[in-house]
DNA sequence: ATAGAGGTCACTTTGAGTGT
DNA sequence: ACACTCAAAGTGACCTCTAT
């Protein structure tokens, strides 16, 4: 049996289709009372939602014709924490992309939670360095990641040494506003350490024919970041 | 007569708190 | 760690009222 919160989920998706539901086609589809249906309805309409009904024969649930809402279903609570991710994002990045993200959010919300995320924003101050990202590379990186892809790229490092580089890309790292990937050099043969603001040029390459990933060495990657980091960094490419 | 709205009651499930 | 208790929430059944 589904949980309330998903259940309203598929209901919400169920009026979404524009169909006219009678109680009893949705307490077949969504395996609950009808009873449990309505009190469902009512849940969604205190969320905002504008679920229109007609008494009497023929009478059915219909979702307002002018809305047109997103499958998302999000508590209170949830809508602050989101915001709150979206606000310390915000807060380290230079441009307005999360800022952007939230806006969205914002007018996707039904009235309630979204007088919850505005007061949510507005409340909040989150102090912290700001970096500029570089999204593209981000993306790129994280589809390589994902396909099992090398990455290739010019680099230019701390002391302001240019090299080309051929890596197989383990993971992009998020710390104090600066954005760093953990890859294996193919060339050095060791684990690197690289500023992403540094990567110019970078482009997914396929690996060579038998070549094996290296696994990462520790088997704890969230512990090598909280206790090695900080020494790594110093010492980044 | 049909169908939505909503109140009440009993039962079940779930999670928190407590004792051993 | 486990068992037990208890409160809260969810659910289904039954009912009455209202609109068509």
């Amino acid at each position: 049996m589904d949980s309330p919160s998903a259940r309203s989920l598929r209901l919400l998706a169920l009026l979404q289709t524009g169909h006219r539901w009678t109680v009893a086609d949705l307490s077949r589809r969504l395996e609950v009372a009808p009873r449990t249906v309505r009190r469902d309805v009512a849940r969604l309409r205190m969320l905002g939602y504008d679920i229109q009904s007609h008494p009497g024969p023929g009478g059915a649930y219909v979702l307002a014709p002018s809305i047109k809402i997103p499958p998302l279903l999000l508590d209170a609570d949830e809508v602050c924490a989101l915001v709150t991710g979206l606000l310390i994002l915000e807060a380290g990045l230079a441009d307005d992309s999360a800022t952007t993200v939230r806006a969205k959010l914002e007018r996707l919300l039904p009235p309630s939670l979204r007088q919850r995320a505005v007061a949510a924003a507005a409340a909040t101050q989150v102090l912290t360095a700001t970096h500029a990202v570089d999204w593209p590379a981000l993306g790129m990186i994280a589809d390589t990641i994902a396909v099992g892809q090398h990455l290739g790229f010019a680099y230019t490092d701390q002391h302001g040494h240019a090299s080309n580089r051929i890596v197989q890309p383990y993971r992009k790292v998020l710390r104090h506003g600066i954005w760093y990937l953990v890859a294996y050099d193919t060339q050095r043969e060791d684990w690197r350490l690289f500023r992403i603001d540094r990567v110019h040029e970078p482009e997914p390459r396929t690996p060579a024919p038998g070549y094996e990933a290296h696994p990462f060495p520790d088997e704890s990657i969230h512990r090598w970041l909280i206790t090695d980091f900080g020494r790594a960094a110093q010492h980044v490419n």
